[in-house]
DNA sequence: CTGAAAGCGCTTACAG
DNA sequence: CTGAAAGCGCTTACAG
């Protein structure tokens, strides 16, 4: 152990190449005939040799390192999205640094100069409010980013989104197809696109049935267990207290789930309740949670792709913009097999291009 | 954006100093005039320098970078430990790269390679069977690194782990004391140390109290919900079903509650369950899981100080062990407030050294 | 406190 | 298919 670090010139000499034949065979470059790079290879391995990585990356001026940063890695929502990015990124042997804000807004500007430090080829942010400084500089350099399940005021980059509204709106429905008339809403904060949109979708939805759209029954907050679980104490002591309640994510529904029980209350008998992401706990037994299902690992996946294109082409302009479409997932948590299923309402005056005004934002 | 990047020389020039100058000015060495250091962090900040990280990288030798292996980044206690690693790194201005291995073997060796080609200065794996090549290969070599939550058979190195016999052994002395008698546990493989030890702390508290020891009452595979769905099903329709379920980590137990609650049966009415990580589902008021409790933020705290220290003073065989200590949280998932306690037993032959075996493995 | 030299271990680009 | 040259942009170590 104690023996100096091989270099790529101690393996020339004992081959008796030049040390740009060995480069060449590690690199798998075909200008290199096979006997040579056999006689390479073999010493290679015979030695243990392995090529010195930060002098590699200086000189290729490329660390096939990829920044995340995420709002929260112990949610499961961003742990998942986490495992589609890794998993994808790994493929085409590029790296993952990663690092959660956890919603404190100073850290995204330290984090992302520690991440440049460590020489990343690019960025996903997958937490990121509709205004943040050191993101919008980012983009008018031309730095490589995708931004996932985020959209950022006025700018024209990468994205891969849910749509939000449409699957807010789809869950609201629902609910006012099972009959209930008094749906409140308990949800992110208004500097979040997912929180807008989401709201968004639950206003469209009550438009269409021809609801009555009541501010009280609006709720906002940090994406957590808390604000689930406040809003309900809330809620639940109003005097026109409300029948069904829409949890902007599982978190929040959590909570809502939380507060409910606390209260000696029942779900769905005493109220109902929908969430939004299908976290793992939704699909727990005793739980049953209607929900919205993001497809997270997906999105993972394709974020890296779009990233990585962006990095090898060096395109500077590119922007490239994926919406997926949400996907209902009924169980349990609204009475569904509790009562007889109505007959399905249509919205009066329903309007499909409801759903367009993602891109109106 | 089309100007050349500039270099530490262009600053220099401009500075009228040397580019060594404007290194040290950068780096707050301490032999530079104030006058001077003060001018060229001046004309740094106007030109908007930053210095070229990968440049940096190569020539200090030191990256900075951490490389962590999970084995899963969507279980709830790797993101929480992943969250304490990142926090406590990012301190000390350092970047993690992480990846999953989702517990497939041949990974750990493909991401560990992946990882050292992306210069990391040392690794954390909170992810390692009991034999693993790679990993041993890299302590022979004196690599810093530490293993959290796992042991290597036979290896000194540096390792953050919780007493996992004893939290088993509390846990299971809890269903004791509350009147079980027909205990089954359904836990992880044999060729991971945290199962081997919490099956031992489970042996250790029935010997201790002189209760029989069922083999059929014992069901290992992976530590997923899964496992613990199946393996509810299976002892559930044994002629001599177990009256208490001790489920070696809270994914299982989700499991075992959804089995449960699909047979129409009831936790705890029917049967107690037990599990062990304290993840966030488990203090759900529809949950309340009585689980052991684990300082996952800490101890990922705990592991980066450790490989820090490591990598900064460069020691090449410093074997650091830290074994925290479990904490017992009683909730309700035992029956705990239906049945009136019974009175603590004492073990007859209560052998305090028995938490001792940790060190003897 | 400041500087001139040397070099880290590769790759890119050019020549043959 | 192979090689000699140059250099990436810093830092370390030595000199003054």
């Amino acid at each position: 152990m104690g023996k100096q670090k091989l270099t790529i010139r101690d393996i020339a000499k004992m081959a008796r190449v030049s040390h740009m034949t060995v480069s060449r065979a590690l690199n798998d470059d075909p200008r290199v005939r096979e006997e040579t790079r056999k006689r390479i290879l073999e010493l290679v391995n015979k030695l243990d040799y392995r090529p010195d990585a930060r002098a590699r990356i200086f000189s290729s001026k490329k660390s096939h390192l990829i920044g995340l940063v995420v709002s929260s890695i112990s949610n499961p929502f961003y742990a998942e999205l986490a495992r589609g990015i890794e998993d994808k990124a790994h493929e085409q042997e590029y790296n993952v640094i990663f690092c959660s804000t956890e919603n404190k807004s100073e850290r995204t500007e330290t984090y992302v100069h520690l991440m440049m430090d460590a020489g990343v080829d690019g960025f996903i942010f997958a937490s990121s409010r509709l205004h943040e400084p050191v993101v919008e500089k980012l983009i008018d350099e031309h730095f490589p980013l995708v931004l996932v399940n985020r959209k950022l005021r006025g700018e024209t980059c990468n994205y891969v989104v849910l749509n939000n509204v449409q699957g807010a709106y789809e869950i609201t429905e629902h609910l006012i197809n099972l009959g209930f008339e008094k749906i409140a809403i308990i949800t992110g904060t208004s500097n979040l696109s997912t929180g807008i949109d989401r709201l968004k979708g639950y206003q469209l939805a009550l438009r269409d049935y021809r609801m009555e759209f009541n501010e009280n029954y609006v709720i906002q907050g940090p994406f957590t267990r808390e604000t689930g679980y406040e809003g309900t104490k809330q809620l639940l002591t109003m005097k026109k207290r409300p029948e069904a309640i829409f949890g902007g994510n599982d978190y929040i529904a959590m909570g809502v789930i939380d507060a409910v029980e606390e209260l000696g209350l029942h779900i769905p008998e005493d109220i109902a309740l929908v969430g939004f992401d299908d976290n793992e706990f939704a699909s727990n037994q005793r739980i049953r949670l209607t929900t919205v299902s993001q497809r997270k690992y997906e999105m993972g996946n394709m974020s890296v792709q779009i990233l990585i294109d962006h990095i090898e082409r060096k395109e500077t302009d590119y922007t490239h913009r994926v919406i997926l479409e949400p996907r209902l997932i009924i169980r349990e948590s609204c009475g569904e097999k509790l009562w007889e299923k109505r007959k399905n309402k249509q919205p009066p005056g329903s309007e499909i291009e409801a759903f367009g005004s993602l891109d109106r934002m």
